[in-house]
RNA sequence: GGCGGAGUAGCUCAGCUGGUUAGAGCACCGGAAUCAUAAUCCGGGUGUCGGGGGUUCAAGUCCCUCCUCCGCUACCA
C-alpha cells in the first residue's frame, strides 16, 4: 500500500467571504496535494471552517440572522471558493458539525485526563475581536476612552469562571521540540520568533469562555465552551475520523504538513503542539507559514477597500492561469504581490506564447504533416535523445526536489526552462523545412517533441491541472496515466504508437490574455 | 529599545561557506525565421549591488556604523 500523506490548510474563520489569501493558500495546499498524488502517496486533503466564537454570533446578529444560518451561507463561500478553484480536498470539516463536537470533546477529555485543565476565575480585559485576554499593561487608549488591545481592537473588563489549559507545564518540553525537529516549523526566519516567545514563559491558556454559547460544550461542564483555537486546531483531527483511533485517523495521523498563514504560527507552533502533548498525540511533522499576497505592494483590508474576491479573479482570468501566477510569481514563504497587468504577463509569457503555442505548433505538425499518426520506429538523432533526457531530468528529477521543499517557483522555473529548451530545439531543427529535404529526419523530431510535450504537461499539471488535462486529452493519454509511474514507463510511446490513436486539430490549451479596459492603474 | 528579515538592471527577483568581465525572467531595441495562439529563435544592459567606513591580494558576499521598509517582542509614558 502506498504511503500516507496528509495537509490542511488552516481553517478559516467565516464571518466574511473568502479573500484572495484564503485562495492563495488553498491553491498552494492543493498544489503540494495533487503532487504527492502524481508521486503516489495516499493523499487527504482537509480544509473547512472555523465558526464558533462570539465574533460570529456577533456579526450573524448585526446582519439580522441566526448564528448558524449565517455560518451556513458564509462556510459555503468557503466550499464554493475550493470547488472553482479546483481544490481536491477530501473532506471539507465544519467546526459546527456533530463529529466536530465529538472529536473536540474527545480532545478535552484526553487532556483533562493528564491533568492539564483547571477551572480558575478570570477577571480581565477581554477583546472580543480577538477572543483573547491581555494584561492592563498591554493595553492602548482610544478615542472616547475605549481602551485598544495590541491589536488596536476594543477591550472590555470580563470577569468569568474559565478553564485553563497548563500551557506553563510545556515550556521545556516544547523547546527540545523545536531543538529535536528543526523542520517542524518552516520558513527558518519564524522559527527564531516562536523560539523566544516560549523563552519568555508560557503562562496557562484560557480555555472556555462563559458568555455565550456558540461552541462547543466543555464536558461536564455546564455554561462553558471552549475556547474557539481548542476547537478550531481539533480540525485537524475530526477531519481524518478522530476520536475514532482506527481507520482514517490511524492511517494519516500525524499529518505531515499543516499549511498557515503567518499570522496564525504560534497558535500552530505553541498551543497545537501542547494541546496533542497532553492528550498523547502524535504531533504534525511540520507547519509552513507562508506569507501574504499584497495588491500593488499595499496590505488588503477592508478599510482600504482593496480587498480581492478570487471567485472575480478566477472569473477573469481563469482558474489555471491564477494557480499559476501565484505559484509562479509568489517565492513560497515570503510574502508576495499581484496585480491583473502581471497575471496577464504571465499567462501570456509562459503559459500561452511559450508552453501552449510549443504544444500547438508540436501536434499542429503532426496532425497536417503526418496526418497525426505517431511512430516509435525511427532512429533518434544525438539532439532529440540529448533533449528527451533535459526535460526528463526536469521532471523526475529537478522540479520534484523543489516543489517537496514547497519551493514552487524554483520547480516551476526548472519546468519553463526546459520549455524553452523545447522551443530552440524546434527552431534548431526546423521541421517544416526538413518536410521537403528529409521527411524521416523531420518524423523524428516531430515524436520527440510529442513525447517532451506530453512530460512538460504531467510535471506542471499539479498547477494547472485542468489545462494539463485538455493537452493530454488531445494527445491520448489516458487519464491514470499522467503521473510519475507513467513518466518512468519506458515503453509508453511505442504502446500509443502501436494503438489506433491519431492526434486530431490541436486545440490551444492557454488563451491569451487581454488586460481589460481600466485594470492598468486600479486594483480589480 | 531588543531580536530577525529585506534594501542588487525599468519591473519581479537569484546570487551557498568572500575569488575571472554581477545573473535570470519579464519589459524594451535590433535581426532571423514563418510550423504555431501576431506565437518562436538569435543578439543587445555604462546596474553608484541602500549610504559611509574597515578587514583582505580580492567583498552584493565578512566587520562597524547610518538610513529606509517589514515582522516578532519589550518597555516608558
Amino acid at each position: 500500500m502506498s504511503d500516507p500523506y496528509y495537509i490542511t490548510t488552516a481553517i478559516s474563520y467565516p464571518n466574511g467571504r473568502p479573500h484572495i489569501g484564503h485562495a492563495y493558500e488553498a491553491i498552494a495546499t492543493d498544489v503540494m496535494a495533487r503532487f504527492q498524488r502524481a508521486r503516489g502517496r495516499d493523499v487527504r486533503l482537509i480544509t473547512g471552517t472555523d465558526e464558533h466564537g462570539l465574533k460570529m454570533v456577533q456579526t450573524a446578529r448585526a446582519a439580522g440572522r441566526e448564528t448558524l444560518d449565517f455560518a451556513d451561507e458564509i462556510s459555503g463561500y468557503f466550499r464554493a471558493m475550493c470547488d472553482g478553484l479546483n481544490i481536491s480536498y477530501d473532506n471539507f470539516m465544519r467546526t459546527s458539525s456533530p463529529a466536530h463536537h465529538a472529536a473536540s470533546q474527545a480532545l478535552w477529555r484526553a487532556m483533562e485526563a493528564k491533568g492539564d485543565l483547571y477551572l480558575d476565575r478570570y477577571e480581565g480585559w477581554y477583546s472580543v475581536r480577538d477572543e483573547a485576554f491581555y494584561d492592563e499593561s498591554e493595553l492602548t487608549d482610544g478615542e472616547g476612552g475605549v481602551r485598544l488591545s495590541p491589536q488596536g481592537t476594543p477591550v472590555e473588563w470580563t470577569a468569568e469562571e474559565t478553564w485553563f489549559f497548563r500551557l506553563s507545564a510545556y515550556q521545556d518540553k516544547l523547546l527540545a521540540l523545536y531543538a529535536e525537529q528543526p523542520d517542524f516549523m518552516r520558513p527558518d526566519s519564524r522559527r527564531n520568533e516562536v523560539l523566544r516567545f516560549v523563552e519568555g514563559g508560557l503562562k496557562d491558556l484560557s480555555v472556555s469562555r462563559t458568555s455565550f454559547d456558540w461552541g462547543v460544550p466543555v464536558p461536564g461542564s455546564p455554561g462553558h465552551v471552549m475556547y474557539v483555537w481548542v476547537d478550531a486546531l481539533t480540525t485537524y483531527l475530526s477531519g481524518i475520523g478522530y476520536p475514532d483511533l482506527e481507520g482514517d485517523f490511524a492511517r494519516f495521523w500525524p499529518a505531515d504538513i499543516h499549511m498557515i498563514g503567518k499570522d496564525i504560527v504560534r497558535f500552530h507552533t505553541v498551543y497545537w503542539p501542547a494541546f496533542l502533548m497532553s492528550a498523547d498525540l502524535p504531533l504534525p511533522k511540520q507547519i509552513f507559514g507562508h506569507g501574504f499576497l499584497l495588491n500593488r505592494g499595499e496590505k488588503m483590508s477592508k478599510s482600504l477597500g482593496n480587498v480581492v474576491d478570487p471567485m472575480a479573479l478566477a472569473e477573469q482570468f481563469g482558474v489555471d492561469p491564477m494557480r499559476y501566477y501565484l505559484l509562479r510569481e509568489v517565492s513560497f514563504g515570503q510574502d508576495g504581490t499581484f496585480s491583473a497587468e502581471a497575471i496577464v504577463r504571465a499567462t501570456n509569457a509562459d503559459l500561452a506564447n511559450s508552453f501552449g503555442n510549443l504544444a500547438q505548433r508540436s501536434l499542429s505538425m503532426i496532425f497536417k504533416n503526418l496526418d497525426g499518426t505517431l511512430s516509435a520506429d525511427y532512429t533518434p538523432a544525438q539532439d532529440d535523445i540529448d533533449l528527451l533526457a533535459d526535460v526528463g531530468d526536469m521532471a523526475t528529477v529537478r522540479l520534484p526536489r523543489e516543489f517537496e521543499q514547497l519551493a514552487f517557483s524554483l520547480g516551476i522555473e526548472d519546468w519553463l526552462r526546459a520549455v524553452f529548451a523545447c522551443n530552440q530545439y524546434v527552431d534548431t531543427q526546423a521541421p517544416w523545412a526538413l518536410r521537403k529535404t528529409d521527411p524521416d529526419r523531420m518524423r523524428a523530431v516531430l515524436m520527440t517533441l510529442f513525447q517532451v510535450v506530453r512530460t512538460l504537461a504531467i510535471a506542471i499539471r499539479p498547477v494547472v491541472p485542468a489545462a494539463a488535462d485538455k493537452l493530454l486529452d488531445q494527445m491520448g493519454i489516458a487519464a491514470d496515466a499522467r503521473d510519475y509511474e507513467a513518466l518512468a514507463d519506458n515503453d509508453w510511446f511505442a504502446k500509443l504508437a502501436a494503438s489506433d490513436f491519431v492526434v486530431g486539430q490541436p486545440v490551444p490549451i492557454f488563451p491569451r490574455l487581454e488586460l481589460p479596459e481600466g485594470e492598468g492603474e486600479d486594483a480589480t
